[in-house]
DNA sequence: TTGAAAGCGCTAACAC
DNA sequence: GTGTTAGCGCTTTCAA
């Protein structure tokens, strides 16, 4: 039915070991062959086997990705970053999307990837100990985005810092009263260290978080209005928020709106991400280099797939806070 | 190194075939070897070669998707329905991105695809006839999202339908004259249904669609911003604006608000999408049910791979007038 | 119900 | 520089 290398070799007069090794470029042939083989090769449409080329060779040409979404904001973008790196390679993509670690079973992946590819990219699970662990044991060259691993590479933002960062601003604006919105109940790293430069920063002004001052948006939209909306609903709510997300960041201005109070003029919001959307809705935001940051995973990857290196870098990309009119100095509040 | 299937079958007592034949659930095998069989595979860990099942039985359990953009909306919503449903049917999927139609070089698919999928996903690229039947040619099972072709099954929303719904709102509202903030200057199939719905609804009412009512959003919000802009800066600029996508109507909402113009208060804005942040930003939209989309070209494909189904049905979904605070009666313009 | 054996189409030693 | 050949690990007739 189609056409096979041997079809090739036949019609060019050499050996399917001979098209093989001009085809693929390798040394060691005849210029005036490899032009030959080239030309037949092209006249008849041929095209390798990948089976029998993975079967033969043990390589796949193909890197999958474990993300708990596909179809939000920071996970899109990463993907969308790693896909050019990866199509530049000429490198396959397999995606496996796994939903939220918090409530699915658990990664469908470590078996299936066995043979399957020639490496993997995770973003950011939380650190489950026991499933990443699993992952690994494929021994599978293995980058990480969002979550840190002792051996393997990753690439992060400095959570803490970018914590900081936006606390930080809502203090200089004159906030004392500043709630948080967090993510889950059981934080994972990251939410762990956005925490923690929330309250370093807090502490650093002389200011008590109060454990009143936090709700959980879960990093969803509606997620962030609830937190907000429970905020609001007490005897004394905060004058600024920090969201840990552009998402819950949305879901709080929603809130505010709902309850006719000024993104800004009444409560400042400042966030994390630097979503495409964060500017129309004039947001606050620690902008993080998201495409980027699957450039470089992707980049780390295929380095180590060609064990042209096997460092494990720690890779720290750097964030950028970005002042937009949900926050404003408190002094102009009382105008409002 | 790693566990064959010879291993299995010398462990459990039986030949390769055997340990294939049980292993896959086909018939004709001894429950109790089964039983046996599996229980000796699962002790080993064994995992079967996907490069060696393909090559001897010409399957490869996966399917590509080919799509413009990841990191877009419907794109990524798109694609975690197909995730979806692939995954329960265990099959992989593979992206290729292959970036806008308009500037980028072509399909770098086409020819990668033979021997490396069982079936093909294409979103909405616009109806670019060569590439296409280059990419039908092939004779793999595929299912089109947004664009329809002869012989092939496809999903689909009513465009010109939806355009007819969002500018009928406008026009129920007493507006006149009705902007249109389109796509690319040269169309695509579903972008010029959409701009036919405004039209038919626009000659329906009585209204002349102006030349100078148009303006180009390339589907992104910087692009809608900048239409809405030009829109501003015309003479008799209109008093609703009808865009054919949630970003773009978003890009709109940005440039009016530049303008220290009300979206809904002074200027009318209705698009289509369903756009997550539609919500947040009170836009009135025709919403199209994106992620089912996705789940039915998945499973017309699975079904047609698995030759259960042949038909190329051409299915239209439904979508629905959401009404929000961006279109507010024409009456309550003068009070605001 | 099970086994033997012939490939699937390619790659990679190794020999020439 | 090129050819020969032995697999890669599985699936699938065909016989038994």
């Amino acid at each position: 039915m189609s056409i096979t290398i041997r079809d090739v070799a036949q019609a060019a007069g050499v050996s399917t070991a001979t098209v093989s090794r001009a085809l693929r470029g390798l040394p060691h042939v005849d210029p005036e062959t490899r032009e030959r083989v080239r030309r037949v090769a092209a006249e008849l449409d041929y095209v390798v086997s990948p089976s029998a080329s993975r079967l033969a060779s043990g390589r796949t040409g193909t890197v999958a990705v474990i993300t708990p979404f596909i179809d939000r904001w920071f996970f899109s973008t990463v993907l969308s970053g790693i896909s050019d790196v990866l199509q530049e390679s000429d490198v396959d993509l397999l995606v496996y999307e796994v939903g939220d670690p918090a409530t699915s079973p658990g990664l469908p992946a470590e078996r299936r990837l066995r043979g399957r590819v020639d490496g993997v990219i995770v973003v950011t699970l939380p650190t489950d100990a026991p499933r990443i662990a699993d992952m690994l044991e494929i021994g599978l060259p293995t980058s990480f985005i969002g979550v840190r691993w002792p051996g393997v590479p990753s690439v992060c933002i400095d959570d803490a810092a970018a914590g900081r960062m936006a606390t930080q601003h809502l203090i200089n604006l004159g906030h004392e009263r500043i709630g948080i919105i967090s993510g889950r109940p059981q934080a994972s790293t990251s939410q762990a260290s956005r925490a923690l430069g929330y309250v370093t920063a807090m502490k650093g002004a002389g200011l008590t978080p109060e454990s009143s001052l936090e709700a959980h948006g879960y990093f969803t939209v509606a997620g962030g209005e609830a937190a907000m909306t429970s905020l609001l609903s007490q005897p004394n709510p905060p004058t600024a928020v920090f969201a840990m997300s552009d998402d819950m960041a949305f879901g709080a201005i929603r809130a505010l709106q709902r309850h006719g109070i000024r993104p800004g003029g009444d409560i400042a919001i400042a966030s994390i991400d630097g979503h495409e959307l964060s500017e129309l809705l004039d947001l606050t935001t620690v902008g993080q280099p998201v495409e980027q940051m699957g450039r470089i995973a992707a980049e780390a990857l295929l380095a180590r797939m060609l064990g042209q290196d096997d460092s494990a870098d720690e890779i720290t990309v750097p964030t950028t806070l970005v002042v937009r009119g949900s926050t404003v100095p408190v002094e102009r509040t009382s105008a409002g």
